[in-house]
DNA sequence: CATTAGGGATAGGGTTTG
DNA sequence: TCAAACCCTATCCCTAAT
């Protein structure tokens, strides 16, 4: 029914490997146009690699699952630069936990499955833990506590969207207050 | 260095929607900005709005039986240990409508089976806000509620009609003057 | 500079095949 | 049976146009 197997080669295998190495994982369409590696791929198309890159991950994960390929992969830190972030300071210490709507609902299509629901849930505990380790005179600015969390967590790679808009709402509902600029 | 995926909630979608019928289409960032829908939606951007939208119009046009008979025979696959109770509601449970969008309420849970008497109960609030809005000397007529609740959202048909009922009764019972006095 | 429409790419779950 | 190879599509990304 579907298309004949083509079973990948092992200069195929090498040359994604290489494609890899040049562009970084996920630059699949770009690999595939480097003419440094399109003589040997003409064969793939992007999703091709992007599946074949998966398997590879996973057998050298330790013939794990394939579910559990995310965490060969390390990521870089992105330098911060110091310019104009905002001030944000806790205003209570509350007990109670401001949960977004993806944890609270447990009908509503959310399975076990996913990290980073599991990080957007301790986000909170987060931002507290990391203005309060900081102890910066003032508060803490968005970027040191975005760079506070992705120093001692693992971070999805638009973490920084998802702290920048949990500020925000953090700001809008009272929870922190706002000392130099305003947002919205 | 692609983007973990986050997946909407059924929240998410009624929010959004909700929007659309608000602000209309193509306002993704009055919809963002809205604080009706900020609270469900602060995780987005204006462009996340714009593809789900796409997305979800999409879905609603051309959406014939095919996907649905290949989950469904997809179901009877694993487990065939039980009687038949187990197919029940599960699955015909989650295909809203995009035309029922009209008549969601954001803010409100997820009961199937309360729309009208939802709209009913939403009707205090929208008239509440309308009177609030309007800022009219000595309160606001009849008329002039209905204008502005038609204006920010959709209303149906026979909308006129039962505002005017629902005013006459709020009257009778003490409710309109106390709003109009109020938010005078 | 901010926003939106639209095309295109990717991620991840699912399915088929040797 | 199982994993490699392939499919499906919701979500995300990039760019032109305004």
């Amino acid at each position: 029914m579907g298309a004949p197997k083509q079973k990948w080669t092992p200069d195929e295998e090498a040359a994604l490997k290489a494609g890899v190495v040049k562009h970084g994982p996920g630059k699949w369409r770009t690999i595939l146009k480097d003419p440094q590696f399109s003589g040997v791929l003409y064969l793939r198309s992007n999703v091709d690699l992007k599946d074949k890159w998966r398997n590879m991950s996973v057998m050298a994960n330790g013939w794990g699952s394939r579910e559990r390929s995310r965490l060969a992969l390390k990521r870089m830190h992105p330098t911060p630069k110091h310019g104009e972030s905002s001030m944000l300071s806790t205003y209570s210490q509350s007990d109670d936990e401001l949960v977004d709507a993806r944890s609270l609902d447990p009908s509503g299509g959310s399975s076990p499955n996913d990290g980073p629901m599991r990080s957007i849930m301790r986000l909170d505990n987060l931002i507290m833990e990391a203005i309060s380790n900081l102890r910066e005179p003032g508060g803490s600015n968005k970027t040191s506590i975005a760079t506070y969390i992705e120093d001692q967590y693992w971070a999805p790679p638009n973490f920084k969207r998802i702290l920048s808009a949990k500020l925000k709402h953090m700001a809008a509902t009272g929870k922190l207050i706002k000392l130099k600029r305003k947002y919205k």
